[in-house]
DNA sequence: TATGAATGAGTCTTCATTCAT
DNA sequence: AATGAATGAAGACTCATTCAT
């Protein structure tokens, strides 16, 4: 019934920012499930009381943690891309980059990352957010390729696969850990995939390691 | 401490089986944490009590459930494979009809899908199987390939590349429904990226659209 | 209702005898309130249902237990009076037996000896049970005192404070085992003290150690 | 682990106690096992929920109430030592006066004494507790003892005796009923004996009623 | 007689949320 | 604005007893 405080006063705000900080931190660990409001009201230096002040229900800190922090950890190649001067000629050690910034994010996060997938696809709410948040972000590589002169047919699309790539990718080096897979290679012919989305079999061909 | 009880009739066994069917169910219909055993044994039409001779816990049922239920949900393309006789021949539109048949199998049954895609990232066990799971696919996929002469190196990386690929392109077909998405080219693109994966850069070079 | 059926064949009373057994042993051992009626099922060899067939219900076992078994247990010092055969000249030593005998049921059974000392307090059943044979047992002791010439007045009541002397000694020397105490003192105290009951002072002052 | 908190404000210590006192008297009631969380929730006056603020469990509230509470009931016999100015003159009397006061402490708490004798010989915990007490109740007898100037060997030991017969016989007047019991002379002859173990069996001799 | 599967009321315990201060 | 004590509905799980075979 609206009784939620909008928080007004700078301390208000802080201590709204610190509970979901350590919330969502508490989270990301344990899982939802597996955290309690006491649990979060401990974490926080807060009294359980003052958490429905500031708050509707324990979700709703979730959401506020997923809306403010979940970028880092679950689209964490855009950096990369905003970095570089020069996309077009250095595309293929870009990619690499980017690969590596995702998978340490993985591998930094894991828990996280691991916490985060698993509400995407039991949450509603999350789903959305996650949804709008990578819509966001592909238009926003989108733009930054064409920035860079990138003249290709059906852009979102492309820069869909390169997102979802090479977040494969590294949720494969980053937890499943197959025994006897080649990284390296894998690493490589993705680059290569994605290159070959970009550019032309040409290039693409130059790439292939086994040929 | 090993308080199950082993079902002696055929009875036993059908009233277990039950439990798991409709208790799986029901876990992939609302969420793990949302059903209670209640819940399970009402849909069951059986006691509370029963559930616990034939399982350790509720989470029992859910990972019995896992290994039982779970190949159609999370790996439906292995049939088609099995069931084309000239796949060298035939292996692009068995790569479309792998497609479309994971895309129903998402649709079908998009709550399960994403249930279990959640547990798999916040259940440890279910992590298990799942990875379990995925290696033999991996290997009954590898194995076909050999029976049809595909002679390529890095075979496994490159199936579960292809396997990873569809999996990741029906998603985005059946949940997340970006608008102006254009589909039809994104499943082509995937179709083409996989060959080239099989194949090499000629085929992938004839199968481009936009050149 | 009366549906306990009383068991006529040689068979069936053995079955009985069986569950009443094992059951009692168990109660014995873990404790009434730790012990189920698989538990009872399992260590008999026998359905849970049958059990219902003979037994009213779970305490209807220990209190047909506490019937047959707990004599040893709970009264073991009847046996030595009873082979004695100069009881008079051999009150001493036959105090000491006693105490030994005693001492040794405690130790054998402890579990079992703490378990109904344990039901004697708290189910009235049993209460009664043990009232009724220890009653018994002053009377039987009596009658041996009566045998070998004992004239002393009360001594119904002079019997109730060798038994429950011993008892008494025999639970410390068996189970809180305080630390520093003199053992071989107290029996010798107890021996006295008994001594003096069905004596007179005379003797029990020799007896005396610190003299 | 450690989840149960330690009340910081006045008014909830004292619903801790509350908790305490009602749950641990009907414990004493009804025993331990009949007694469930909402009894004891409902018996004082709160939620369930507020028991597990305070208690890890049902068996920790026993724990407290018989720390607390539990001397009254199992030890009465000191107050009345402490109270004696000139002990060694008023021996006999005073033993009179602890065996009375025992008594009425067996009658009055008939049934908490006999649930507390049962979980003692049933709960490890509880045992332990009784034994400390125990001790600790025979070092201050002792300790009184010497103030009044007794000199004997063996003092701890005698203390035990003390102690056990008067309970022992208590336990008796109380409970057991034995009927045509002469209790009087029971009493006199559990003073004689006591007495006789503190001084000497002159004294002894001159208590002896049939003599 | 005998089996063991099935029942369901009852138990302990947790935890999101509210309330008195 | 803040505290933390208190609530109580809801959950997992147990087990004495009954029932279908």
């Amino acid at each position: 019934m609206g009784k939620v405080r909008q928080p007004i006063h700078q301390k208000s705000i802080a201590t709204k920012e610190k509970i979901i900080k350590h919330g969502f931190q508490l989270m990301c660990e344990k899982g939802y499930h597996h955290v309690s409001t006491i649990d979060i009201a401990n974490a926080s230096h807060v009294s359980t009381g003052i958490i429905y002040q500031y708050f509707r229900d324990k979700h709703d800190i979730l959401i506020e943690g997923v809306k403010r922090y979940s970028d880092d950890i679950m689209f964490p190649m855009l950096e990369v891309l905003k970095n570089e001067a020069d996309l077009k000629n250095n595309f293929e050690i870009t990619l690499r980059e980017m690969i590596q910034k995702t998978k340490e994010a993985h591998t930094i996060s894991e828990k996280a990352y691991r916490q985060l997938k698993s509400l995407q696809n039991s949450d509603e709410e999350v789903f959305q957010i996650f949804k709008q948040k990578e819509m966001e972000t592909t238009e926003k590589i989108e733009a930054i390729l064409n920035q860079h002169g990138f003249e290709i047919q059906n852009k979102k699309e492309r820069v869909h696969f390169l997102m979802h790539m090479i977040d494969m990718l590294c949720q494969e080096l980053s937890y499943h850990q197959h025994q006897n897979f080649n990284y390296e290679q894998m690493i490589q012919e993705t680059i290569r995939m994605i290159m070959c989305l970009f550019y032309d079999c040409t290039t693409c061909k130059k790439l292939r390691i086994e040929s």
